[in-house]
DNA sequence: GGTCATTTGTACGTATGTATT
DNA sequence: GAATACATACGTACAAATGAC
């Protein structure tokens, strides 16, 4: 599997696919990191922007997790809370703002759950630990 | 309200500041444009790549939609279907894959509710057209 | 603590491609 | 076709975080 600049499917786009399906196959398991941006651009012969692009896609997809000076990593799975949406609520899902971000302590690429009960208090769950459940009648 | 590259607050993140001040005061209302890349480059003194990386931080919030060639917009606040989370069912928030965005039409920054019900069906909502309601009993 | 190598982050410049008007 | 605007992609340089020693 190459990269091809001539292709009409941009290069970071091509890189982004290869290592998504490398991700889903298993071959870098949750956890494990991803091929440092030097590996990648001298590997596949391409700049750096384009391989900062690439894995920028895969961050925002939720796929994968980036520490500065450290390197990128597959997201693990989380372990998922039931929540049980009480009668009367109400829930969206969007993005964090930068502030819930950081005092949720969300990756990129995960949204949030904005609860409202029937009193109108809201609460903002983390959505990659969240799963709202309506139990069995 | 300017621009500093001598603080701490990466250039980019400023302008993304201010921009996002800017929206949320209503003096960019929604629907309206911002300034174009080469305006807020010229403006601000800074380099194109600072002005990118402004407005896919908005757009990656779910506050600005970019449309090649034309522009970037304030997304208007969407209307939102209430759907009933049926007993049994259970429901989470991700990102969409690239498929699905394209699939749904969604703008960047706009997660999905994943609904599974009680036969195990699933069901992949755009996030922010989208609630999910318990009615009240 | 301090230094070093590694790795990602920020920011600039330049050039060309592509979509819209 | 022309003008405008965003997208892709290269190169360069330096800053900042991390981990190892």
């Amino acid at each position: 599997m190459s990269i091809d600049p001539r292709l009409h499917t941009p290069v970071y786009v091509q890189l982004a696919d290869l290592l998504r399906t490398r991700i889903e196959a298993g071959e870098l398991s949750p956890g494990s990191a991803l091929p440092s941006e030097a590996r990648l651009t001298q590997e596949h012969g391409i700049g750096r922007e384009a391989v900062r692009m690439a894995i920028s896609l895969l961050r925002s997809e939720g796929l994968v997790r980036t520490v500065r000076g450290h390197g990128s990593y597959v997201r693990e799975r989380t372990e998922r809370r039931s929540i049980e949406l009480a009668a009367g609520s109400a829930a969206i899902a969007r993005m964090p703002t930068g502030v819930e971000r950081r005092d949720l302590g969300l990756d990129e690429g995960v949204p949030v759950l904005e609860v409202r009960n029937a009193q109108g208090e809201v609460e903002i769950l983390p959505g990659d630990e969240t799963e709202l459940i309506r139990p069995p009648r």
